[in-house]
RNA sequence: GCACCCAUAGCUCAGCUGGAUAGAGCGCUGCCCUCCGAAGGCAGAGGUCACAGGUUCAAAUCCUGUUGGGUGCACCA
């Protein structure tokens, strides 16, 4: 749906193009200055440097067209060619009147949606998730989230790490405690047991110990390399092995993705796209890409116009072996190949430090034509890092494991909750799911309310606080609307007519109107803190017109009506908004 | 060494393709519950936008350089 900003911004636009100048000049925008006005254009100032004519003039021009539109209150020049508009009370009441009433809350959609694959998570089988996961499980669910908000044919992918040498690790290190299953017999090609012959905490035990062996004995490294070559070979044994061990980390990996609200359409990992590499090589070396170097076998991708070291794409390793270069393409095939519609875009929501592996991955696929050009996008993201300002760590050293994270924070939660004015009759049940949704809330905001690209510092106290920007507060401001409508309800007052008026009023449907905008930014630039802003900002709004004016208990029927219909209106694109951020709220807390 | 990213209030951070007096949150000061959930609101103090040049009527924003931090640079993914 259109909001007061597109239908300004179209207005002036027009007003520009009647005199001969860009229709681009007529951006408007929320005005800076509240006192002064709803909306401002800027555009004027611009448009007259290019054309080499006087701003005011120009302005003038487009104010008075401005002024013909129903909707424009009045549009003033100010300064050098700043233009203020001032919208009617009658346009902000049906603006509001269509948010409430509207599915997308007053949203517009995507104009140009697109299939999509995003690929983020990318769990390791074996090794269990730690804080590291976070960024990507939350981004990439929040994209899908978005994405698919606005109108784009989205699949998820977790794109497990099934493939390298954590997988010999395994294998060989299980062999050394129990040589006489049947998948180590060499003379053996199945049928192998349906039942795993690990669980879960066999391999949380079994990596880290031949992980460490491997450090201080080569031999013990070199033992693992050759599982993972006969793995790669496709012995039957170690491949119904791996089946399991794949199995069994998926079970673990989705009771934390279920923590925190993230969820995949896929489980693919690596292996899945084995068959493909042997035909992905082909191509590569028809189309006279491939090249043999130091014994193995590498793509350049450098051009003539990069300014940095660009170092080659390795699809076979001096062993014979593939790393995640060769898997990542053939992935990418494997994409293009068996999905219908086949994907138009493929987004990665991966560390930032990958950035030079993605460059160089991108290039070779679209070297070798599995994809046009510009159509595979490294959504890059910082670090999680500790006070110290270097990356999370517990205070013993290690890395903290990404369901003691979730543990930790739904105890803050709790913890929290207990020192606040909870219904008096909440039991323990409810009590411990809303400090769950809190838990969630807190861990979600405050990572996608940094702009994505940059290291944020974790302080679990001030994510869960109620106070301040974060998730709980927003959780908090929503209940509160919630309950005050349910309040009403059982008053017997409904919400009705909207007609704004007072100052508070105006400012919340203006913060209403911007839904839109921040939801097309966040999506185009792929970064969530645009909603986030948003969001708090709305809330904020709601939460000081709450206090200016009363609403349920205001005594006029009509205004009474008219506040309870505008407060419908902000939980219903609060609701939605929190909706994309992963952040569910609860009747009451 | 080469390349990329970052530097904004005491602290944590926004600031869109250049625009008016640079904004939030935390913390600090002062107010507001006989009134809808005070987990809230209102008001205030707090800034040489790292530094130096340049482009422009106009620079936190664009360009160059300096300083200070972070990250990456073929056989672990």
């Amino acid at each position: 749906m259109a909001s007061l900003t597109r239908d300004l911004t179209a207005a002036a636009g027009a007003a520009f193009s009647a005199m001969g100048l860009e229709e681009r000049w007529g951006a408007v925008r929320r005005s800076d200055k509240p006192e002064l006005a709803d909306f401002q254009c800027n555009g004027a100032m611009g448009a007259a440097k290019a054309a080499g004519k006087n701003p005011r003039e120009i302005a003038g021009a487009v104010a008075e067209a401005l002024k013909a539109y129903p909707l424009v209150l009045s549009a003033e020049v100010a300064g050098p060619g700043f233009i203020n508009i001032r919208v009617s009370d009658m346009a902000l009441s049906g603006r509001a009147t269509d948010v409430l009433a509207d599915t997308l809350a007053g949203a517009e959609p995507a104009p140009d949606p697109q299939v999509t694959v995003i690929d983020f998570g990318g769990p390791n089988v074996a090794k269990p998730m730690h804080v590291g996961h976070l960024r990507s499980a939350v981004i990439g669910d929040t994209l899908q989230r978005l994405l698919r908000f606005l109108g784009d044919r989205v699949t998820s992918d977790t794109h497990l790490g099934d493939w390298g040498l954590q997988m010999g690790h395994l294998v060989t290190e299980l062999y050394d405690e129990q040589p006489d299953l049947i998948y180590f017999d060499a003379n053996y090609s199945g049928p192998y047991p349906e039942e795993s012959p690990v669980t879960i905490e066999d391999l949380g035990r079994l990596y880290p110990a031949a992980s460490n062996k491997a450090k201080e004995d080569p031999a013990r490294n070199q033992r693992s390399q050759t599982a993972v070559a006969e793995l790669q070979a496709g012995r039957p044994g170690y491949r119904a092995l791996l089946k399991h061990f794949i199995d069994v980390s998926v079970e673990a990996l989705k009771v934390d993705y279920a923590f925190l609200n993230v969820s995949f359409d896929l489980w693919k990992g690596e292996s899945d796209v084995d068959h493909l590499i042997p035909g992905l090589i082909e191509q590569f070396r028809t189309a006279g890409l491939a090249e043999e170097s130091d014994g193995a076998l590498i793509v350049h991708v450098a051009k003539e116009s990069d300014k940095k070291e660009m170092p080659p794409v390795m699809l076979l390793n001096s062993r014979g072996g593939t790393g995640y270069h060769t898997t990542d393409l053939a992935t990418i095939e494997d994409r293009m190949t068996t999905m219908h519609p086949a994907p138009e875009r493929m987004l990665y929501v991966v560390d930032q430090r990958q950035a030079l592996h993605f460059e160089q991955v991108f290039r070779a696929a679209e070297l070798v034509g599995l994809i046009d050009e510009g159509h595979l996008e490294h959504i890059g993201f910082g670090t999680v890092n500790g006070p110290d300002g270097k990356p999370f760590k517990t205070r013993e050293g290690g890395v903290l494991r990404l369901a003691d994270l979730n543990a930790m924070a739904f105890e803050e939660a709790d913890r929290k909750l207990g020192a606040a004015n909870l219904p008096e009759d909440m039991g323990s049940e409810e009590r411990a799911n809303v400090a769950r949704l809190v838990a969630v809330a807190a861990l979600r905001f405050a990572d996608l309310q940094n702009t994505r690209t940059t290291n944020y510092v974790f302080d679990l106290d001030r994510f869960t606080s109620f106070e301040g920007k974060t998730g709980p507060y927003l959780m908090y401001a929503a209940v509160r609307i919630k309950s005050l409508l349910r309040r009403a309800e059982a008053d017997g007052n409904a919400p009705g007519e909207i007609a704004v008026g007072h100052d508070a009023e105006r400012a919340l449907v203006l913060a209403l109107d911007g839904f839109g905008a921040a939801l097309l930014g966040a999506r185009e630039k792929r970064m969530p803190h645009i909603l986030c802003e948003h969001v708090y900002g709305l809330s904020q709004a709601f939460s000081a017109f709450y206090g200016a004016l009363p609403i349920a208990n205001e005594s006029d029927a009509a205004l009474r009506a008219s506040r309870l219909g505008l407060a419908s209106a902000v939980l219903h694109q609060l609701e939605a908004g929190l909706q994309i951020l992963g952040i569910d709220v609860p009747e009451r807390m």
